[in-house]
DNA sequence: GACATCCTTCCCGAACACGTAATATCCGTG
DNA sequence: CACGGATATTACGTGTTCGGGAAGGATGTC
């Protein structure tokens, strides 16, 4: 179930979005698709299954935290506000089913239980406290996704707007079209903001300039160098020191990677 | 020769004009109904709850207040006259019981119970105190904002006048078709006013040119440099230095966004 | 019917962001 | 160490976007 369809290393974009992040203004309206972007906290306890989990969310466009035990979720809820919560039915120290309960009781986010067993006694517990959906291990990340948008298009508001990026010190938000790091306001300009928005969204992943000329640009063709001069002025405004940097790095050969300053970040684990 | 407007005694405002209200056209939520733009008094102690309903709340169109206690709420009730009160059973101080009490002696406001325990006897003394309704949690926001609005609908007489925005020291009356900034009140002629009252309600969030169009003067169509005009005139009355916009401010390349001076706020919450 | 107010459209200048090209620098390799 | 390709840096021309001014039209008022 695991590891055949997984990453597809760094050839192909998230290709299952075909709507450009560019401009904004030139395309039509605003969110197609309310499920985009969200956030999604993920706890399980085991890093490899963690993991590949979270490579698949991420792939598919969510925002991705982990937690891998029940107190380090219900205190990464509080603070991160996830749409959607995918909680393993075994934990250590807190049980699955007593965090799902908890969860609900004070934050009332829908929760998608993962469980290894399939006995009809767990699907019911696991609903009665409360879980919007029930999967089964092993399940196909496929499959899991598919669930996740299901739940999501129930439980967020049709046009409520696209949630906010913080990654890294960065708070960008998409509908207010504003960045800041460490609290400190940035000014860019709209090529910038959508390239630093794509980034963000999809940090530790290199993209080549051809990958970016895409997906922030939405042109199949073009001069690259349009790229690496924007990621050059980027660069300026958000690099403690531009020539030497250390959030929107080059990686020889293959483009760029935007590498979040994991300082802050909870402890028990990060994105 | 724009410059002097006369500040109205009182009159001095336009008529209000026969034509819809496009100040409540919006492109964001469904079914314009007496229950829309409602004001909220959410009575809550637990920060991360308030936030989710808070949220929850705002995304169904109401303005929301916060109260951390009773005699916080007691007050708040007083200045603000909320439409509707949602109020914590369980309160540091005053007991939820008690504020529900007085809420109902002091104004004829409708009161929401949120309890934690689903009792019989809970129950039963929270309807003696006169609440209209009674949600247990943990409880779906999804519900809780079919059971607002099935109330306000019950409570909220048919054509009563929309409630006013108060929002980053405006003080905006749709009724009444005033506004004021500071205590002063503005004298602005009709399409300002359904622009800023448009404005006023979606604060931090960029509208492009083209969806101000559609959203304030109902047009699918049309010269998109009328709204710079109205935006220009419209700074011209309510910023400080309308060549330097700190509230109605310009996004290049997209379009503009308001920013509201959060200083005042009411005390004991915020927005 | 004269007048005033407001709305819409148009024009122009300035500011701005963007893409491109030209040059310098870096990097891995032979 | 020298070479070639990839990336960084800088500069410049251009098209777009915005704001100010003003004219013409619509509407309501006296």
């Amino acid at each position: 179930m695991f590891g055949k369809d997984v990453l597809p290393g760094s050839g192909a974009l998230p290709a299952a979005r075909p709507r450009t992040y560019a401009g904004s203004v030139n395309n039509t309206q605003p969110a197609p698709d309310a499920t985009e972007h969200r956030r999604i906290l993920l706890v399980e306890d085991e890093p490899t299954i963690a993991g590949v989990v979270r490579d698949y969310l991420v792939q598919a466009g969510f925002q991705v935290v982990i937690a891998t035990d029940g107190f380090t979720a219900l205190r990464l809820a509080a603070v991160r506000r996830p749409d959607l919560v995918l909680l393993d039915r075994m934990l250590p120290g807190l049980d699955g089913v007593e965090v799902c309960r908890r969860l609900r009781a004070a934050h009332s986010v829908p929760v998608i239980m993962l469980t290894a067993l399939g006995t009809e006694d767990d699907r019911i517990l696991g609903l009665e406290a409360g879980a919007d959906d029930y999967v089964t291990k092993p399940f196909s990340p496929r499959e899991l996704v598919l669930r996740v948008r299901s739940v999501l298009r129930r439980s967020v508001p049709e046009f409520s707007p696209e949630p906010s990026v913080e990654v890294g010190g960065f708070d960008l938000s998409p509908a207010a079209r504003t960045v800041s790091r460490h609290g400190r306001p940035l000014a860019l300009t709209a090529r910038e903001f959508d390239l630093l928005a794509f980034m963000l969204r999809r940090p530790r992943q290199v993209f080549s300039r051809e990958e970016l000329m895409k997906a922030v640009w939405g042109w199949d063709y073009g001069d690259l160098s349009t790229v690496t001069v924007h990621v050059r002025r980027l660069r300026e405004k958000i690099e403690d020191d531009p020539t030497r940097p250390s959030v929107l790095k080059t990686v020889w050969g293959v483009g760029y990677r935007l590498d979040p300053s994991d300082q802050e970040e909870s402890a028990g684990a990060d994105l």
